[in-house]
DNA sequence: TATTAGCACTCAATCGATATGAGTGCTAAC
DNA sequence: GTTAGCACTCATATCGATTGAGTGCTAATA
């Protein structure tokens, strides 16, 4: 479809708009490009690759501005060789390798770092939960009238869940905790049902009407387990970008990072492993028409995925972006399979 | 100092700067005032309360804005009856009463609650943790390498830490648990020393080596607790308030209210109970002299304090805010006092 | 046939001059 | 003490002219 001059052409009139943010003239690429061509000529290929629907025009007398399409072209041929140094890769794998424990630390890390790299906002998903199964629980008391409910998974998820539960012991608790250990190890979490629950009264002859007290309140508070949670880094980068810094289109943009359930649509969408690019309106979500994002699969021990998604203008240095987003979604891999314990 | 009518016009001039956020003209108080006044005597008046400091004109030819004095005087003179109907409280009430148990869940409540009332931004500070004593304990183990231990202190406040802790058993960790509960119970949390724990060893001969294997790790982990956790609900709001809207001012703040330090400092310099009001160049921290904040406290449980502030333009609603942080600060008080449970 | 020099044309952005009007301060009269 | 009246100030809006970056088209050139 494109010739080499055009392709070329369309690259820089990207590069230099992603670097200036205006619209960009023909005299401009004439004096940039080694192609030794006249402004003429690349006016005559500028309305060319207009006529394509790469390029449109602001208004008559200006310069081109790259469409979705031409995003689209541009990313598709870019060459992501040495975008990002070894520096810079040992930068970022020793921060990450930073002696954190908690799963949820590591990767909060890994949005922060990757806000301040890119300098756009960062959203990461932390490992999913209901899915997998149980490995531990433990009941323990909080004060007369509630209880702690500790649950974690086989990924090393830990929840915990407040009950509302009055007159019993600790030593009562642990009993029961173990009891309930014992008969839902293994399950999913999301299979524990009132079933299995009540399957204790059998085990815990002493103790029925506990369980019975306990079965209902156990069943409320388990649908209330959130599947995935997610954390928003470097939002305020945004408001430093022009495209959005206006105090409306700031508020639409915060309120979109505050509606979790939209990036459970936005990730859900994603289910190839890598990188995945979605420019304007290839985004589904109405909200994200007038931005990029980015998106990347880490793998979190054997089975699970999390995935850290960069937001932020058409605009934005996509080689870089992607560069660092592959680097650090590879050293998370690294880390969670315990490469580095 | 400021006569009656002196201290109507004042009112009048900031109600309607208030409102408006323009410079308020002298024939507009004419107006407004029930006094029968004419424009050229408001005139005069406002000449005399520029010249004691509670009003200024930004330019000559325009009206008048009050000062931060101006404000003073205005919040020290307002009536509080009636600023919030029964209807309203009725509602805040029903709202903040919903079943949540975790007092985390009901401050951030709260909190949103009193955004969404207010139209500004609110930071609420969690119950404290440090001071308090200890009341329950679970080492519960995540998996090979790691370790979670959960404290509890006697106002009910839980944390989670994760220790790198690998060979070890439930059972053992369940033993090691008991023992030093029983050795920590009733201690402050701040008290707990690695002395306490080492004293471990006696009552727990069989697990010697394990104990020497996790103290120095509990040590560690336990400088890490933050004394205090803040909740911010409401920044977007900040967003379409003119004086803030622009984008390097707007990410400034932003930047304010995730650096979480700030707050315990502005927190700590608020001792006395009830109703704290600073405007403008009243506030130590230089990033609020464009602000107003009003922080109130409410009462967790027997001895602790939570505090909650509206941080907002200085010209901003004191009469409906001040009532509204009353009222929701009166009822978390009632909530965590167990009026409700 | 592809390239380019040249030129007329477009249009956003800038500038300066002018007008508008909200609001003041002062004075003199009530 | 209050007020009508008036001159004055100054931010803001308006309007026309200018500028300049950039285009499209045409005709000449390689």
């Amino acid at each position: 479809m494109l010739n080499s001059r055009q392709l070329k052409i369309l690259q820089l009139i990207i590069d230099d708009f992603i670097a200036s943010g205006a619209p960009v003239g023909s005299r401009t690429i004439s004096k940039k490009s080694a192609l030794g061509i006249s402004s003429a000529t690349v006016r005559n290929e500028m309305a060319d690759l207009e006529e394509l629907g790469y390029l449109y025009q602001p208004h008559t007398s200006a310069g081109r501005i790259p469409s979705d399409q031409g995003y689209r072209i541009y990313v598709d041929s870019l060459s992501l060789d040495k975008a990002i140094g070894q520096r810079e890769k040992n930068l970022i794998r020793s921060l990450l390798i930073s002696g954190k424990i908690r799963a949820e630390e590591v990767i909060e890390n890994a949005a922060h770092l990757i806000a301040e790299i890119t300098g756009l906002v960062v959203v990461a998903s932390y490992p999913g939960f209901k899915k997998h199964s149980l490995s531990n629980l433990k009941l323990i008391k909080i004060s007369e009238t509630k209880v702690l409910l500790i649950l974690i998974s086989d990924n090393e998820v830990v929840k915990n869940l407040t009950l509302s539960f009055s007159g019993t012991t600790q030593s009562i608790l642990d009993e029961i905790s173990n009891a309930l250990l014992r008969n839902l190890e293994g399950s999913t979490i999301e299979d524990i049902t009132v079933k299995k629950i009540s399957k204790l009264k059998y085990d815990l002859k002493n103790y029925a009407e506990v369980i019975d007290y306990l079965v209902p309140i156990l069943r409320d508070t388990m649908k209330n387990i959130d599947e995935v949670e997610y954390r928003v880094e470097g939002f305020d980068n945004i408001l430093s970008v022009p495209e959005f810094s206006d105090g409306t289109k700031a508020r639409r943009m915060y309120q979109l990072f505050e509606n979790k359930t939209i990036f459970k649509d936005i990730f859900d969408q994603i289910t190839a492993e890598g990188i995945d690019i979605r420019i304007g309106e290839e985004n589904e979500v109405e909200e994200l028409r007038e931005c990029s994002l980015i998106t990347t699969t880490y793998r979190y021990q054997a089975r699970d995925f999390g995935k850290i998604a960069v937001i932020g203008p058409k605009r934005m240095d996509y080689r870089g972006i992607i560069s660092t987003l592959e680097y650090v979604s590879n050293t998370l891999s690294d880390i969670f399979s315990g490469i580095y314990l």
